[in-house]
DNA sequence: GTCTATAGACCGATAGAC
DNA sequence: GTCTATCGGTCTATAGAC
């Protein structure tokens, strides 16, 4: 027997994990288009060739990269709802996956990423009317809360504007708690 | 004389006008980097090499073609800053110029447009903090909410989600108001 | 002034040597 | 199995014919 500590399945898996690493990063840093399968290469420290006879295809690649199972709402009334979604919000802020990252970035530019991210928001959107049947117009409730937190989180993630880089979780959650508690709010 | 009704330099800046205006539309539909100048002369029916005659760099083509002076809010207390930024949103959610859209496309993966998005951006947040100065922390909620009202128009009109697609600038409007109200309203 | 032709660079993907 | 070499394609930009 030999000795390596590594069997070849091993080594393969840990190279294949360093390369969607490099790819995440990236992907999150550039978008999809202007992320190389060469720079994807250098950066893992492997040879170009060898990515492509991994994954196949760049967009193999970036689908493997970004994947992530976005965990979605369960509150069944609307202050149970607030807290969940200015959590989620708060950890969003505390630093997303790159893998979602990486999703956000290129979701204006590339169709296919602009799909992946239109579904699930539709899905967030209606898991967030499910826990508010009693507001009026739940649907379009539900579609502007979620677009108004992606925007914050836009802002603060992705395009980095002064005054929300630097700020807190907890302040950020702190302001637009009624904010959000007034749009989850029934209409009695 | 000759009977050219248009002189030379007028059928010129018709040609450029209509390069302009396709370079908006395809910058606007599939942002900086996936517009090539081939395909901008082609809808504007002229040849690559004039429109590169014409505007020198694709680069410069991009900054003519989304050059748009964004009018500031100029409201001096909450109310009435609430009122003028719903305004604003029910114009943008009835549709924004093209050179709008083709920054807003193009903000997540062109460095330049990221840039010329942020100090928008930011302008708009210190035109609004400068509108509620009672409130606590009021460049913060300013930046929030210039944030939230960027992610619902990136929903509406970048994104096309669902229940916003279709959703009249009244309805969103009538919902979102208490939301901002909440979020300008001074902490007394 | 306008278009043809092409230079020059970069990319994804593939074939074949080792 | 991994890397070298390269193909075929696309693009911006330029030079020169007309």
């Amino acid at each position: 027997m030999s000795m390596p500590h590594r069997s070849r399945a091993e080594r393969r898996r840990a190279t294949e994990a360093r390369i969607l690493a490099s790819a995440r990063r990236l992907f999150a840093e550039k978008g999809y288009e202007r992320t190389t399968i060469r720079a994807v290469a250098s950066a893992a420290g492997v040879d170009p060739a060898l990515v492509m006879q991994y994954f196949g295809a760049k967009r193999d690649l970036f689908t493997r990269a970004v994947q992530a199972v976005p965990e979605l709402p369960t509150a069944s009334d609307a202050d149970a709802l607030t807290d969940q979604l200015l959590t989620t919000l708060g950890l969003k802020l505390g630093g997303l996956p790159e893998g979602v990252l990486a999703m956000m970035r290129s979701m204006l530019t590339d169709p296919a990423a602009a799909d992946q991210v239109r579904d699930a928001l539709t899905r967030q959107i209606e898991a967030v009317t499910a826990a508010m049947p009693a507001a009026e117009d739940p649907e379009l409730r539900a579609a502007l809360l979620v677009s108004a937190l992606l925007g914050i989180t836009i802002g603060h993630q992705l395009l980095g504007l002064p005054p929300l880089r630097g700020a807190e979780a907890d302040r950020i959650v702190g302001i637009i708690r009624p904010a959000v508690k007034s749009l989850t709010a029934s209409a009695d």
